[in-house]
RNA sequence: CGGGAUGUAGCGCAGCUUGGUAGCGCGCCUGCUUUGGGAGCAGGAUGUCGCAGGUUCAAAUCCUGUCAUCCCGACCA
């Protein structure tokens, strides 16, 4: 392509919108247009990283025996309602876009497609001998994020590679989930990226085992904890780990002491002279679940460490049929305003104990009339330790589970885990912490879906039995846009060569010199001949302006027809490394398309 | 949704306190010079000052409302 014909459009100043280095480079490159608020225009060289992407998602998902297709943004609400998603996400999530149409039809724009494809899945998969199968898409996804963030990072209109498998049993679906495992490490690897693949969270998708793809970033969204020699890797959301020892507590005996402006574990042990390690700290939350149902939750957990409100969503969720509810729509420590709504008198804050009585909860039918109690597991054990004592002002110490507080039948582990814990599986590794870019999110669904949605098939003995299914995603848009946070300099974005726009770019510091330019047209030529992706920067620039252009758009290898011209050379540069040589014009094709080769 | 901020030319910003001709840098167009690191000189174009009300002789500026965008928290590929 000739640049001198191309829509080709770079910023010299940085968007005052963009904050990390990827979504500045993006729209200075003239990679990328905002739109709207989280909806971007892929202009024509971002449109072809995007498609680099996803040859090389195709070709290793068809390698593993996947099949392409492509579904349906536009979903009718009554699949959503089969599957009991659809008041979730479009109400509890809020995470859907969802219209009405003409006749009166509620419809949603497409988030991820499980539904569809189940749909599908029980209309056209009767017998065992069309399994397993594994069926994907590459499609652009509409969620209505609540703050799109960071480019295409977080936008609510992105693309993505989604694909369902389809089973007779577990095990089958094990053998896919880790032939999909596999395919995710080949995707990443030949993108050129860094990453990490980390036990996750399965969320609303539901499921049991997932893991994340995470490409390792600063700007990452999310915070990964691993082990030095790589046996454990895991998301924070998920990850589990050994807290600190309890150190010795300096009470054996029960009593309540007077601990006035205590009201921070920090101010407590400082005034007490001891660890938060012995401290039981009792925080409240305020649950709300989709049947209408306030329930207050109180959770013991040790003084040094925090809740993880991913685990204890789950667990609450686990919950949710004794307050006659599916989900919980939102879960958040009261503020003082949100107390009044349901506090019968006013809270001892910074002081509540264990035994935090339940009339502190005003008569109301929406209002579960007792506390939720959960306890940790990091205090089940804990000996003499320090506790608040219900009024403001005073803590109890020295007490015991059993003499001084009933322990909570709910034992749970709802502790997040820090970088410096031991790791569960060998005490000996300890947890080290990096931030990452989830790009890919692999699930074994199981029979979720299908016994939701009457997703059946007819076994060997001619039972009729649900389909086990896993899914499995990748952003793809999001992935490019990772492969930039990985990969740029103070001068621009320098692309794995597996996904540059273009390979080569020709620049030709002075059009006006007829013989430079006319080796510049043919090795541009030339190069197209060999195959190789080229530009030619052939625009009346000064050639300042396109040495700038070239750096901060990242192609790979960069050759100028400017002064060795004389003695028959021309300058190559690799972008990465900025690397400059001359080379003899006649061999500069297949040298450069050698380099090529090698790296992609 | 809660907290913070911003809307002025394609991009980055000033002007607003104290109302009175809408400005700067970059980019864009024309010409000449320059021609290997975002050029120099000369000339030029581009704005319903986010939108709607209000106050006023007069509003980018003050008041009210509204919309949009961005940043910090909970969701997710």
């Amino acid at each position: 392509m000739r640049l001198n014909q191309m829509l080709f459009v770079t910023l010299r100043e940085t968007p005052a919108e963009a904050e990390i280095p990827s979504h500045q480079l993006l729209l200075r490159g003239g990679y990328i247009r905002r739109i709207g608020s989280g909806i971007y225009a892929y202009m024509p060289l971002m449109w072809r990283v995007l498609q680099k992407v996803s040859k090389i998602v195709r070709e290793e998902m068809n390698a593993k025996g996947a099949q392409e297709c492509l579904l349906p943004q536009l979903q009718p609400s009554q699949l959503w309602q089969e599957s009991g998603r659809w008041d979730t996400y479009t109400k509890a999530e809020g995470i859907m876009f969802s219209l009405t149409d003409r006749g009166d039809r509620e419809l949603g724009l497409g988030p991820t497609h499980e539904e569809i494809i189940t749909t599908i899945a029980r209309e056209t998969i009767r017998s065992y001998r069309q399994l397993p199968l594994n069926l994907y898409q590459i499609q652009t996804k509409f969620r209505d994020e609540i703050r799109p963030r960071f480019g295409l990072m977080r936008g609510r209109e992105f693309i993505m590679k989604d694909a369902y498998s389809f089973h007779t049993d577990e095990e089958s679906l094990k053998q896919t989930y880790q032939e999909m495992d596999r395919a995710y490490r080949n995707i990443m690897t030949r993108c050129g990226l860094e990453f990490r693949p980390v036990d996750a969270d399965s969320g609303a998708i539901g499921g049991s085992g997932s893991q994340e793809f995470m490409i390792l970033a600063e700007a990452g969204e999310d915070e990964i904890l691993y082990t030095e020699d790589g046996k454990y890797a895991a998301n924070t959301e998920k990850a589990i780990s050994l807290p600190p020892d309890v150190e010795e507590s300096p009470f054996n005996s029960y009593e309540k002491i007077a601990t006035p402006d205590t009201d921070t574990i920090a101010k407590l042990t400082e005034i007490l002279k001891c660890s938060p390690t012995v401290v039981v700290k009792n925080v409240l939350y305020e649950v709300i679940y989709d049947s209408g149902m306030t329930v207050l939750a109180l959770i013991n957990i040790r003084g040094d460490r925090d809740v993880n409100e991913t685990k204890l969503t789950n667990e609450l969720t686990k919950l949710a049929p004794q307050y006659k509810a599916k989900t919980i729509i939102s879960l958040t420590v009261p503020d003082p305003t949100a107390q009044k709504k349901w506090a019968a008198k006013s809270l001892p804050l910074g002081y509540v104990a264990p035994d935090l009585e339940d009339n502190y909860i005003s008569v109301d039918k929406n209002v579960a009339q007792k506390f939720l109690r959960l306890v940790d597991r990091t205090v089940v054990d804990l000996k003499n330790f320090v506790t608040g004592a219900n009024q403001v002002g005073y803590h109890v110490v020295g007490a015991n589970w059993g003499e001084n507080f009933t322990l909570p039948e709910l034992q749970v582990d709802i502790q997040e885990a820090k970088a410096g814990d031991r790791s569960v599986g060998d005490p000996n590794q300890t947890l080290i912490s990096a931030r990452g870019i989830e790009a890919g999110h692999i699930f074994q669904l199981g029979t979720k879906y299908s016994e939701a949605m009457g997703a059946n098939f007819t076994n060997e003995q001619g039972k009729t039995e649900p389909l086990w299914m896993g899914c499995y995603g990748i952003g793809v848009s999001r992935l490019a846009q990772a492969a930039v946070e990985q990969s740029y300099d103070q001068d621009g974005i320098i692309w794995p060569v597996a996904i540059a726009p273009y390979h080569v770019v020709v620049i030709v510091p002075n059009i006006a010199d007829t013989e430079k330019m006319a080796a510049g047209e043919k090795l541009y030529k030339e190069f197209k001949q060999a195959g190789v992706e080229v530009l030619l920067d052939d625009r009346k620039e000064r050639a300042g302006v396109k040495f700038k252009d070239s750096e901060l758009v990242g192609i790979p290898y960069r050759v100028v027809t400017g002064r060795s011209l004389e003695e028959g050379k021309v300058e190559v540069v690799k972008r990465a490394t900025k690397e400059s040589q001359d080379i003899a014009i006649e061999s500069v094709v297949e040298i450069i398309k050698g380099w090529i080769e090698e790296e992609s």
